[in-house]
Order: C-alpha cells, then structure tokens, then sequence
DNA sequence: TCTGGGGTCCTAGGACCC
DNA sequence: TCTGGGGTCCTAGGACCC
C-alpha cells in the first residue's frame, strides 16, 4: 500500500461540508484486473484493447505507459511505441464482477454514490454530517478496503463540487516522471485557498466536456487556459460553443459546479456495436450483422425488463464518415424479430456507397411495460397515414403490426425451436408491415381486418 | 498514428397541434 | 392573401465521457 497524504498536508482533516465530494478513480482498471488474474503478468507492459488491425487501448498498466501507451489510443501505435506490449482482448464481466465490489466497498461509507462507469465513483458525504466522519481519514479507509479486499489501487480527490473533486483524483494519481513510476499522493483535498490557484495552471482542455473540438475552437478564440475563460462573458462564449457548455464552462472557470451526486440515474439507451476486422460489403452482410446485433440489444432489454420504442442503427464507413437512422413506434418493444424487421428496414435505407467497417444498432426512449399498448391489432379503423410518414414507410418499406409480429414469432418458434428461429426477412415477406409512431395504420394481407 | 464500445447530452430543423 | 408563436415530438448529427 502506497503512502497517503493530501498534497497540500492539512494539519486538520476538514468536515463533510468543506469538503462533501469524493472522487474515487482505479487505477489502469481492466489492465490491473488483467494482472491480479494472471500473476505471471505482473511487472510486464500490460494493455487491455481490440485488435492490432482495427482497435485502440482501453487500459494500460503503468508499466506500459512509461513507453506512451495511453487509452484510446490505436492498438498499432501502441505496440510501436512498446513492442513487448502485450495486449489483451478484455473481459468485461470480469470487470464488471470487480466493479460491483468497487461499488460494495463505497456502499460501505455512504449510500450517495454515482457511477461513471465501471471505475469511478462521485460520493456525496453530507449525510454523514452527523457521525462525524472525517473526509480524508474516509478517503485513506477507503484506499486500504479496495487494496486489501480488491488488490486494486486508486486515487481520491476530495472537494467542494464535482468539479474539484475529480481534479483531486486526477492529481492523486500515481504519475510517471522521466520513465520512473512515481507515487501520487493517494488522497488529495483541493482546499478553498487552493481552488484559484489549481483552476489559473489549467489549460481548458482538463475540464470535464471540453474534448478536443472545443478546445480546438477555445484555443482559436485566444483561450487556451481555464484563467482566460473568465476574462470572456458567457454570451460571448455562448456564440462559440452553444448556450449549455458556454454555462457550464463558465461556471467551471469560476470555480463553480452545481451538478449533483445522482444515486440512480435511469439507463436512457441501450445499444451494440462491432466494427469489423474486415468491413462488410452489400446489403446481405449487412443484414446478417444487423440480426446479430438485435439479438443482442434484445437479450440486453429483456434482461434489464425494458422495453423501447426507438429504434437507432449507425453505419460507420470505411472513410469514417457515418450515418444514422432511427425509427420511433407508438409501442415498445423487446425481441430481436421486432428491433432487426425495423433494424433491416433502416438499413435499407441507407445508400451504401463505401464498405462498412461498424455498424451498431441501439434502442432508446424505454417505456414502462404497463404504459405499453400493443393489444389492438385486429379490427382498428386504416385510417390513412399523414404525408409523411406514408413517404417514409414506402421509403423504408416498414409497417407491422406489433401483435402479428409477435404471434408469427411465437410461431415460428413452436414449430422449429428457439435455435432456429425465423428471420427479419421473412417476416417481412409473409405481407405484415411496421406500425410508426403516430397511430396505426396500413396493415399486411394476413393482418388486415 | 489512424482512430473501440458502452453510454450521455446538446443542437437544429421539421412536423404538428393549439 | 399573408402571416403567428409556443410547445412537443421526432430525426440526424456531433461532441464528449470512461
């Protein structure tokens, strides 16, 4: 266990209110679990990612850093920089298993907690006001329950918003100075005094959701550093970079943050997407992946009791550039013959003019299952679709009815067993049509009253 | 150097309703 | 004949985060 102190050494540990946000971040997390699980890579340049052909690095170990290996970064140039790299290809339910522990452990302290992702926590520590916990003895606690009980290590920032808090951890990290490893401090608490003076040796680019477009737009504008931002008015910047993030900015500069610890944010989407080692020619393998996905989307719904209304698909093209289409039905839905028959139809309405090296599909806008109308298949009036959507359906070739889909998988299933279940196409085939979102209308010969 | 996969949020424009 | 505004929903694209 390394040493813990906070940076700016307080003789005196402060109170919950000088210092109510935590910001708890693993260290190298999927590359650390990686070793934990096979000893023998211990000590060795470790990185977890996708293939040397077509993937970036999710982890790295430090070990692997001191040659530049970093997150994001394409697989290729990471074993350029660090030849022995050894890369592997992640195992997320291991880390997931791991991540619920990290999660336990937080519990342990407070139940005020938020995720972000699968290794980082925000904590809100005001409601232990009255049992007098101190944060930065709470924070060092914590440090030795995830060394011990996890084999992990961490940072912990400690600060008066969200803000400061993750800057803290940030700056708790152990570091890699002039290809040594070097401790980070373990805890650090961004004191008052100190918040100024943090914020002025920024550049903006080290605030939370200035990625490099914005920061590539601030610096044009003359204002590269955090200390500059105050200098503008937030009109002015709003001009720049839209109303929300010149409010947010500006308030980062001024040190302020009033985003909230969630407890329970609600999942809003749920999605898959692969890009291929060989990216996919024609509408035929298209499809074959797009089935894929939605079986997977399907699993991924049904497991959480969701169910969708919009359908999303993304195509990624060899030159990068991309496009998506997306499809909201009046009802919810949570099987794979519903999301890929919508899934097919927005696929074949995009022109392909490259081959595709991703393609995702994704469900969103979840319902509750009790608010999901979808009984009234048979003997509702055709009334005519508006302009619109009757120009889309032909375009897209979808109407269906939510019910008739459902039966006609059911039988599909009766009949040949789960394993070889029906496809999208034909589904389509036998005359049945997709419902969209206003009203129902237009049916497929089997359907019709 | 050549770009993952899980997500979230924002913006802008069009349709539609009142 | 010319002309409204606000609110909501949907779609497409983009940026960002871990």
């Amino acid at each position: 266990m390394k040493p813990s102190a906070a940076l700016n050494s307080p003789s005196e540990d402060p109170s919950v209110d000088e210092a109510p946000l935590l910001h708890v971040d693993l260290d190298a997390f999927f590359a650390s679990v990686e070793i934990l699980d096979d000893p023998t890579l211990l000590g060795k340049p470790v990185a977890v990612g996708g293939p040397a052909s077509r993937g970036v690095v999710a982890s790295a170990s430090y070990e692997a850093r001191r040659f530049g290996v970093r997150s994001a970064m394409p697989t290729v140039v990471a074993r350029r920089l660090c030849p022995n790299l050894i890369v592997l290809p992640g195992r997320f339910d291991r880390y997931e298993d791991y991540s619920r522990q990290f999660h336990h452990v937080i519990r342990d302290l407070t139940p005020d907690f938020e995720p972000l992702g699968l290794d980082e926590v925000f904590a809100d520590l005001r409601s232990l006001r009255l049992l007098n916990v101190r944060p930065i003895a709470a924070a060092q606690a914590l440090r030795h329950r995830i060394n011990n009980e996890l084999g992990l290590e961490c940072g912990v920032g400690l600060g008066r918003n969200k803000l400061f808090a993750k800057l803290a951890s940030k700056k708790s990290k152990p570091r890699v100075v002039q290809g040594n490893l070097v401790d980070g401090a373990g805890v650090v608490w961004v004191s008052p005094e100190l918040e100024v003076q943090w914020l002025n040796e920024l550049p903006v680019r080290a605030l939370w959701g200035v990625g490099p477009a914005t920061a590539a737009k601030l610096e044009k504008l003359g204002l590269p550093w955090v200390r500059d931002l105050v200098q503008i008015d937030e009109k002015t910047l709003a001009s720049h970079v839209g109303p929300s993030l010149a409010a947010t900015l500006w308030a980062f500069a001024h040190g302020e943050d009033n985003r909230e610890v969630v407890v329970d944010r609600p999942v809003k989407s749920i999605g898959h997407e692969q890009t291929f080692l060989r990216s996919l020619q024609g509408m035929d393998e298209l499809v074959v992946a797009a089935r894929a996905h939605s079986a997977v989307v399907a699993r991924a719904l049904r497991g959480q009791g969701r169910v969708a209304r919009t359908i999303s698909i993304v195509v990624r093209f060899d030159d990068f550039t991309g496009v998506t289409r997306s499809q909201t039905l009046s009802f919810g839905i949570d099987d794979e013959f519903a999301i890929t028959v919508i899934a097919e139809a927005l696929l074949a309405s995009i022109e392909l003019a490259h081959s595709v090296r991703l393609l995702g599909v994704h469900a969103s806008s979840f319902i509750e299952r009790s608010e999901n109308q979808m009984q009234l298949t048979f003997g509702f009036e055709a009334t005519s679709p508006n302009a619109r959507e009757r120009a889309q359906l032909v375009s897209r070739e979808r109407q269906i009815s939510y019910e008739a889909l459902r039966d006609a998988v059911d039988d599909v299933r009766d009949k040949f067993g789960r394993a070889s279940v029906g496809t999208a196409s034909e589904l389509r085939e036998s005359g049945m049509e997709i419902e969209t979102q206003r009203g129902r209308h237009a049916f497929g010969p089997e359907v019709s009253p």
